[in-house]
RNA sequence: GAGGCGCUAGCUCAGCUGGUAGAGCAUUUCCCUUUUAAGGAAAGGGUCCCGGGUUCGAGCCCCGGGCGCCUCACCA
């Protein structure tokens, strides 16, 4: 803390003040006042709401009885329903909710007063026997209740919940108290990322981590944001991708690694976009991009399976099928079907900017199932290997899912002499004024000159896969603290 | 960056043509020993996002600003 921590506590903004928060403040000054905590360490459950669930989920009532087992929950006090001399409460734990029966018969005069203090929002340790209620819902009957860790702010209504989506960004650990869902969502984020682990490790990849702050900017086309370094008195980047350094440990012989991180980039936001955002990338040596479409397909097959249960996936209404093999078509192939094409632009006559071009403007958007959309121009891939009939294209490919690029994977270029070329275009183009353009990376051509392999790698934008798992609207939803403007005054 | 919409009690929301600021939940007090948005009785609770303006009078109209959401543009 610092040196002004005694003045500050003295007391807090008035404007911050309610009868709430006074009223629940002056119940822990209560407690302290008694020789007690409203904060205590040692708070032991001996069972999880789920155990509970788990292992008597199944019994009757007078089952229950016979068992003679006492049961210690703690949790968040979520729903209190008094009657005055007995109560019904839900805690909730992390693995879920358990009803609690308290009455003042059994618990005594004493216990029954510091159950009343209790409000709801606050940390809660009970215990008692296991019972079945007239609804037939399996309820801890206590026999003795204590107060885990008070709660001064009240919670939002229990009917509505946190509606405000303002809020809820703001203040996610309310969010995630009272709305179910965003809870569910997070849990299948984590789950999503154990699978990708399981699957790249299970394929011999290891997993590693390279530097997010950067001397020179690279891997992408995008603006970077700016820092710096005091002591070394260097100007560092946040990475806009990890894929060069990823390449330079292919070289070192590392055949086969993946990175699961966030990435930098200083432009818009939008449901789509979040200044930092988390993309898997992987290299494989001795493979090639077709190698990586089919695994980029088991890959989001078993994904789809293990988090939704299906390979079928329901998304903002449109069922997305995620079973291989994806539709495949070449750039050229894609704007000729999906774009009303005419003399003037035919895509055989088209500059390839130029069918970029088209192709973002009037395709992209009508790939809805898994499409993978290959042979990009070269021009607007200045990383990867162009393929050898026709040079003017590289051996790239991405996957557009829902009118989105979730993918982009390519042949690596790693024929140095080339690479340096490209990297001078690039110079060139920032020098035009292109903020986007790429830098010339001394050092990783000179890891190409030590050789790189033949190797293709890939790059899935991780929150927009949830978002398709999750079957949610905006990149906030899977994003625990999406990037928002400062209040002024919070 | 442009346009549209929103911001009213702790939460969810009403608030008409400009005329004393409303409801439900929650809170406080009282009654209530099996509730499932429990029930009954009463009470308290407001910087109507902020700042100007018009008006006898503004939550409402006008101007400026803040924050958010959506669409578009840039981007993954």
């Amino acid at each position: 803390m610092t040196e002004n921590a005694s003045e500050g506590t003295k007391h807090l903004p008035m404007s911050d003040e309610n009868i709430y928060i006074e009223q629940r403040q002056k119940k822990a000054e209560e407690i302290r006042k008694k020789g007690g905590s409203p904060y205590p360490q040692n708070i032991r459950p001996t069972h999880t709401a789920g155990e509970i669930l788990a292992e008597c989920g199944n019994l009757k009532g007078p089952e229950l009885e016979k068992l003679q087992k006492t049961f210690a929950v703690a949790g968040r006090l979520l729903f209190l329903r008094s009657f005055g001399k007995a109560a019904f409460l839900k805690v909730a734990d992390y693995t879920g909710k358990i009803q609690i029966y308290i009455e003042k018969q059994i618990v005594g005069e004493e216990q029954f007063e510091l159950f009343k203090s209790l409000d709801v929002g606050d940390f809660v340790w009970v215990s008692g026997t296991l019972f079945r209620t007239k609804t037939d819902e399996l309820t801890i009957k206590a026999t003795q209740i204590k107060l885990a860790a008070k709660s001064i702010r009240p919670l939002p209504e229990k009917w509505h919940g946190l509606q405000d989506i303002e809020t809820r960004y703001r203040q996610r650990y309310v969010d995630l108290i009272v709305t179910p869902e965003v809870r569910e969502t997070f849990v299948k984020r984590s789950k999503a990322l154990q699978i990708i682990r399981e699957f790249f490790c299970a394929r011999n990849y290891l997993e590693v981590e390279t530097p997010m702050m950067h001397p020179i900017p690279g891997g992408a086309a995008a603006k970077p944001f700016v820092t710096h370094h005091n002591k070394l008195d260097m100007q560092l980047y946040l990475r806009i991708a990890p894929e060069l350094y990823l390449k330079r440990l292919v070289v070192g012989g590392l055949e086969r690694v993946f990175e699961v991180g966030r990435n930098f980039r200083n432009e818009g936001i939008s449901t789509q976009h979040n200044p930092e955002f988390t993309m898997l990338e992987f290299y494989q040596a001795y493979a090639t991009y077709e190698d990586l479409m089919k695994l980029t397909e088991e890959l989001l097959g078993e994904l789809a399976m293990r988090i939704t249960g299906e390979t079928a996936v329901e998304y903002q209404g449109e069922k997305i099928q995620f079973k291989a093999p994806f539709a495949r078509y070449t750039m050229h192939e894609a704007v000729k079907k999906f774009a009303k094409t005419d003399a003037e632009t035919d895509p055989a006559k088209l500059s390839p900017v130029k069918l970029v071009e088209i192709f973002e403007e009037k395709v992209e958007s009508q790939l809805i199932q898994p499409t993978f959309i290959t042979q990009f121009p070269t021009e607007v891939s200045p990383l990867a290997r162009k393929n050898d009939a026709h040079p003017e294209f590289a051996d790239r490919f991405e996957l557009f899912i829902c009118g989105r690029e979730i993918a982009n994977g390519f042949n690596e270029l790693n024929d140095p002499k080339d690479q340096a070329e490209r990297f001078k275009a690039q110079v060139e183009a920032l020098h035009k004024g292109n903020e986007e353009a790429m830098h010339f990376d001394e050092d990783y051509v000179r890891a190409l000159e030590v050789g790189l392999p033949p190797t293709a790698g890939e790059g899935i934008g991780i929150d927009r896969l949830v978002m398709l798992l999750t079957n949610s609207a905006s990149i906030r939803d899977v994003i625990l603290f999406p990037q928002l403007k400062t209040k002024e005054g919070s």
